[in-house]
RNA sequence: CGGGAUGUAGCGCAGUCUGGCUAGCGUACCUGCAUGGGGUGCAGGUGGUCGGAGGUUCGAAUCCUCUCAUCCCGACCA
């Protein structure tokens, strides 16, 4: 075990700021609740971001870039917006070396300014729809910062479609959460739950709230990214109008949709160990590590190396992109690089030492199970994508695996609290409560609504806490 | 922002209660030799003025006041 990290049962906050600092993903930033995101992690982000990029281009959407400080009085515009984000914005006041006429917002989500900006390009029910997204930086002024899940200044993505119609709109609202699902599921191995939120969970200003819902090693609940459907509500807040095709003024209906560096902080708390990180083979920036051995200098860098890199070469062809590194750091003891890479959670490490050399192969060990295999040098290109898939695999069912075992039924209040008290995770529950019953439960129990999951759209039942009947199944729990 | 705790070397800590020799230890780092397949051994060495400011005192890491930061629990959140 990993003298340099905390085991995750005896304290998982610990555990996690210790597999982030061992893989050296982040740093702390000289400003509160900010945070240095170093190569490690940043290349990891550029991982998820080359997927979820992809997949918006694949469905329509476009990439631009909105302003990042926002007029206080755009804010002001839509009621439950400035309601639910003043508190946690961060304000500009002075600029040039004088106080500004008004003061201007570090944006915490853009919804206000490209609603303004819609409102100038849309005219006809021709200029729709807009299908925008822009990837960036916001700020939103944390009370309790935590690396990756919530800090001051955070990197994601947000989608900002206007459309002609409320089908059109809430289609859309859907398609985007399905795809964040498949993505989350296929590339990142988190097995979310796609769901609808519960009112009192629901976007500043949104009509309706969609959320991938995950469940995290020490149980509790992690949104992993939102997507809203937002009625009229900005549109007509911003004047986003247009003339449709029986010659009426109507508003456009709007969406938004984002997920942020928190997916960082969902692999880190879904798939590492007490050995530190453990990487879906998809979204590692490094897939394959290749570690040459020699006593030898001249038979290192003679022989063994160069065989390495020609290995490295061959399957970086397969994989299709810089995926395989060698690392032929000689002042480093064969044990001290497996290390370093078992930390930073690099799916597979291929040892090139003289043993293998001589006979034509290489040891190959998976990050996620430890298990060591031989595989000749010709079978290499087959073999490696295929293990990568196995991990893949590995992870995920090892993960849905956890939430299946964490997760429980509850018919009534006692049941609910027992089950709160004693075993932790999701509860699956009917509920139709109001967003006065989400607090109560809230207070007295400490788990809050995480959504209404799809799947379970057509089962209706007793609502566990009101007592009514015809209530849809909800999923609760303690969340981050 | 409320409750609790902590700030001493890059990291982890001791020393603080009972002020006083050049502020220690582990690890990391540098050099050398040996070693070399899941965190190597020996030897030598670099690095801190004790979160910050002010005060008490002959003398402060140790006592007092203020302040800043961080962590944990809560309220808030992608």
């Amino acid at each position: 075990m990993a003298k340099n990290i905390t085991p995750k049962e005896q304290d998982f906050s610990q555990w996690y700021l210790d597999v982030i600092r061992a893989a050296e993903m982040a740093d702390y930033a000289p400003v509160r609740g900010c945070m240095v995101v170093r190569p490690t992690g940043y290349s990891l982000w550029e991982m998820i971001q080359k997927h979820f990029d992809e997949a918006f281009k694949e469905s329509g959407h476009v990439n631009a870039s909105f302003p990042l400080l926002i007029p206080q009085s755009f804010m002001e515009k839509e009621a439950e917006h400035v309601e639910g984000f003043a508190p946690e914005c961060a304000v500009v006041t002075h600029a040039g070396g004088e106080e500004l006429e008004e003061p201007l917002i570090v944006r915490p989500t853009s919804e206000t300014v490209i609603g303004h900006m819609y409102s100038k390009w849309v005219q006809s029910w021709r200029d729709l729809p807009i299908l925008i997204n822009q990837w960036g930086n916001v700020m939103r002024w944390e009370k309790r910062p935590r690396l990756f899940l919530r800090t001051s200044e955070f990197l994601w993505q947000e989608g900002h479609t206007a459309h002609a119609t409320k089908e059109e709109a809430v289609e859309e609202t859907l398609m985007m959460l399905d795809i964040y699902r498949r993505i989350m599921v296929e590339e990142l191995a988190l097995p979310v739950l796609p769901g609808e939120k519960t009112e009192g969970e629901r976007f500043p200003g949104a009509d309706n709230t969609y959320t991938c819902e995950a469940m995290m090693s020490d149980k509790k609940a992690l949104q992993a990214g939102t997507s809203h459907y937002l009625g009229q509500n900005f549109s007509k807040a911003f004047d986003i109008k247009f003339q449709n095709k029986n010659g009426e003024m109507d508003f456009a209906h709007t969406t938004s949709w984002g997920v942020s560096m928190r997916l960082i902080g969902a692999l880190i708390m879904t798939h590492s160990d007490n050995d530190g990180l453990v990487l879906p083979p998809r979204v590692a920036p490094t897939k394959a590590v290749i570690i040459p051995i020699s006593t030898d200098p001249a038979v290192f860098d003679g022989e063994i190396v160069p065989k390495a890199k020609e290995l490295q070469r061959a399957l970086n062809k397969v994989l299709g992109g810089r995926f395989v590194s060698v690392d032929t750091r000689q002042h480093l003891r064969p044990g001290d690089r497996f290390f370093s890479h078992l930390q930073k959670g690099v799916p597979l490490r291929l040892e090139l030492g003289e043993r293998e050399f001589g006979t034509g192969k290489v040891k190959v060990v998976r990050r996620d199970t430890g298990e060591k295999t031989d595989v000749m040098w010709e079978d290499l290109e087959k073999r490696i994508p295929d293990m990568l898939d196995e991990i893949q695999k590995n992870l995920f069912d090892r993960a849905l695996k956890f939430r299946e075992e964490n997760t429980h039924q509850a018919a009534t209040m006692t049941e609910f609290k027992e089950i709160i008290e004693k075993k932790g995770g999701f509860i699956e529950v009917f509920f139709d409560g109001s967003k006065d019953d989400e607090k109560a439960i809230k207070e007295a129990t400490g788990a809050t609504p995480r959504c209404y999951p799809l799947e379970y759209s057509a089962e209706r039942g007793k609502c566990f806490y009101t007592g009514k009947d015809g209530a849809r199944k909800a999923i609760f729990a303690k969340a981050y």
